[in-house]
DNA sequence: CGCGCGCTCGGG
DNA sequence: CCGAGCGCGCGA
């Protein structure tokens, strides 16, 4: 037998299989070491077949085999293919993406306990032996029996019982258990009407992919559950995809709950043998529900019953670094397959999701009410100009001061949103306008109080603080811009008394840094949380009953096309975390531009008037939906090779655009907006496409280009333009 | 990707 | 004439 092997080099030239003579335990799928030029290299059999069209003497054996279940299955497998193709890009690169990172370092083993049984007759125990005899007479009551524990408890007698021959050894693997701890009964709550009828329509659709637009608390967890039960009972797998950040001990301990050990759960914050575990379980088939982030999407599960993307309009699922791929696209090409139904779910769907499925290509399912028919809590919209016209220079309106003066007295909590950490944005010398930058990156630094440092949100280098200006000697700084520890500092200030807790990217280092911080707010060991949009996302807070959003115009102003999306679902989300119980809470939203349309429509939760007016927007501005907005990205340390690499893409580009000009709306080579991150200069061709159709070419363009020196990518409607 | 082969260039 | 440096192509 011949096996085709892709070996574990990321690398286009080595990106083709090669040969190898293997046994009939050899098949497709499995992980095996092989000679590869001098070395030894792991690589994953695409295919094994009869005979080798390569002259017998250059073929080598495969050395080892690592499997015995293959780690891809034929889907897996077929899908690694067809997104190498897509993507151009190795396919040792793709086949990554289906293996716990875990294995492929082989810094994980097997977790094994040796399991003991009694072997022989008693009987031939002297009786002088007594503590072996009542080991012996244990263990035949018993079965069998963990070694571990039986040392514990019998001492030197195992020992013992050992060297007569008696005790049988046996090595067993054991699955370790990241959430053993966490299991609580389950609290099954009877469907609604409303999600019962949810759950039916999704059931009998003919199209794939439903979405259900719910608001906060209107229980779409309920339905995504019951439809991963209806799988289960089929005898069918399920894959419940959720954004990175509401991947909470809380959550998890749900989902144990309810399915017990038929749920696998990937996520970065379990240890790799954790990980490793959860992974091989579900390839064993021991456990048929996989709950992740969206690396979970490449799952290894077979017959898919359901496969459910919550939070859908989230970033995390589109992947940042090569291959590219979005989430979307990887489930759908697996519910295909599989034939099963793709699920998405979003209280503030993206417009792309949103506009399909009011065209009709996905199932609409439209839940407006919370369970508890608890209305949302009201918003004021408070301008920013007239607190300064009236001479208040803090970042809080007077209208926010009040409300959180009656919050605090009333011994309720509150949350204070404001989507900048460190203490000012950066920092100015007033005499010649001087701004500190950083020397890896065209960005000015950030100052931060507690270290008293400047740092770049960029790459992550501090600086020392100034105590001149280094242009001018001139020692009048002006801090510009509020962030987070400058709201903690004026807070502190004004409530002396409030207990308060800031969650940024600075307070929340270490695994499970944010979950901590919210824990602790959630105990009410504070009165005010203060943080960026990781505080908008999960977690129910049931005493909060205000909400303060400090500048909602500082996603609104990103120039992105986005930036509007984006502003209503972080508006709408951090309004949700206000007047969860009985109380009805209270969100001030604070602008510089209160006649916007976005913010309006996120004050009075309209999202059908978001989508509308959105939507005619990107129509008239031909932008996503109704375009493609593809970025050929070309970065290098050197300047001059990412130049000479952004004059050689483009020319390529331009043969396309030449031959299809018709399919493009926009096309021009430029510096990227942020010129340089972490020393490398940064340049892109810009294109909007009314059609993939040049996709294609524009990956090849990019794969031919790319090379050690100079890294040249393509991203698609990319999430962030910087 | 990592390695060795072979071509080229420079020193002695 | 010989040794170091680098570009190329190979790997099954």
């Amino acid at each position: 037998m011949v096996a085709e092997v892709i070996v574990d080099i990321a690398h286009s030239e080595v990106d083709r299989v090669f040969d190898y003579l293997c046994g009939d335990e050899v098949c497709a799928g499995m992980r095996v070491t092989v000679p590869f030029a001098r070395s030894v290299t792991t690589g994953i059999v695409m295919r094994v077949k009869e005979e080798s069209e390569l002259p017998p003497e250059k073929l080598k054996k495969i050395i080892r085999v690592l499997d015995e279940l293959p780690a891809l299955n034929a889907e897996c497998l077929a899908l690694a293919e067809k997104l190498a193709r897509r993507y151009r890009c190795p396919k040792a690169l793709v086949l990554r993406l289906f293996l716990p990172a875990e294995m492929r370092t082989g810094k994980v083993s097997e977790r094994v306990k040796s399991v003991a049984s009694l072997e022989g007759d008693i009987g031939l125990i002297p009786p002088r032996a007594k503590r072996q005899r009542e080991l012996a007479e244990f263990l035949s009551a018993r079965g069998e029996a963990d070694l571990t524990a039986l040392r514990e408890e019998f001492g030197s007698a195992v020992k013992g019982l050992e060297e007569r021959g008696m005790l049988h050894i046996e090595k067993r693997r054991v699955f370790r258990d990241p959430y053993e701890r966490l299991q609580k009964s389950a609290p099954l709550r009877p469907l609604t009407p409303a999600q019962e009828d949810a759950v039916h329509t999704i059931e009998r659709t003919q199209k794939t992919v439903t979405l259900i637009h719910g608001v906060t608390g209107s229980g779409k967890t309920e339905i995504y559950l019951t439809l991963i039960a209806h799988a289960l009972e089929a005898g069918k797998s399920a894959i419940f995809l959720v954004p990175e950040i509401s991947l909470t001990p809380q959550m998890f301990a749900q989902l144990r709950a309810r399915f017990r050990m038929s749920c696998a759960i990937l996520h970065s914050g379990l240890s790799a043998g954790e990980r490793f575990d959860e992974w091989e379980r579900l390839r064993s088939g021991e456990a048929k529900i996989a709950i992740g982030a969206r690396s979970a999407v490449f799952a290894p599960l077979e017959n898919i019953g359901v496969i459910v993307i919550d939070e859908e309009h989230d970033g995390s699922y589109s992947s940042e670094s090569s291959p590219r791929y979005n989430t979307f696209d990887i489930a759908y090409l697996r519910a295909k397959h599989n034939g099963c139904k793709l699920v998405l779910g979003s209280a503030t769907p993206s417009v792309e999701t949103y506009r399909r499925a009011k065209e009709g290509e996905f199932e609409l399912i439209t839940l407006p009410e919370r369970i508890n028919r608890r209305p949302m809590p009201e918003v004021h919209l408070v301008d920013m100009r007239r607190e300064v016209k009236r001479g208040n220079p803090s970042p809080f309106s007077a209208a926010l001061r009040e409300r959180l003066e009656t919050c605090l007295e009333k011994g309720d909590q509150a949350i204070l949103f404001l989507n900048r950490r460190g203490y000012s944005q950066t920092v100015i010398c007033r005499d010649c306008g001087y701004v500190a930058k950083c020397e890896h990156c065209d960005v000015s630094l950030t100052y931060h109080s507690e270290e008293n440092c400047l740092k770049c949100h960029y790459c992550g280098t501090k600086y020392h603080m100034l105590s001149a200006c280094p242009e001018c000697g001139g020692v009048h700084i002006n801090y510009v811009g509020t962030g987070t520890q400058r709201v903690e500092r004026e807070l502190k200030k004004l409530y002396p008394e409030a207990r308060i807790l800031r969650m940024d990217n600075d307070t929340t280092s270490g695994k499970e840094g944010h979950l901590k911080i919210l824990q602790r707010f959630a105990a009410k060991e504070a009165d005010i949380l203060v943080g960026t949009q990781m505080v908008a996302k999960g977690h129910d807070f049931p005493n909060v009953t205000l909400v303060g959003i400090l500048d909602a115009d500082m996603s609104l102003h990103f120039p992105d096309y986005r930036s509007g999306e984006r502003t209503f679902q972080l508006v709408t989300q951090v309004a949700g975390r206000s007047g969860r119980a009985e109380n009805r809470g209270e969100v001030v939203l604070q602008t510089y531009d209160p006649d916007n349309y976005i913010l309006r429509f996120a004050a009075s939760y309209d999202y059908e008037g978001f989508y509308e007016h959105e939507v005619g927007m990107r129509a008239a501005m031909a932008f996503p939906p109704f375009a493609r907005i593809v970025r050929v990205m070309v970065t290098a340390e050197e300047d001059k090779l990412a130049l000479a690499a952004l004059k050689a893409v483009y020319e390529k580009l331009q043969r396309v655009y030449a031959e299809e000009s018709e399919k493009f709306l926009f096309f021009n080579k430029m510096h990227a907006p942020v010129k340089r991150i972490q020393n490398k200069f940064r340049y892109q061709v810009l294109m909007r496409l009314t059609d993939g159709s040049p996709l294609p070419r524009i990956y090849e363009i990019a794969a031919e280009e790319n090379t050690k020196e100079v890294l040249v990518y393509v991203e698609e409607n990319p999430g962030n333009l910087s």
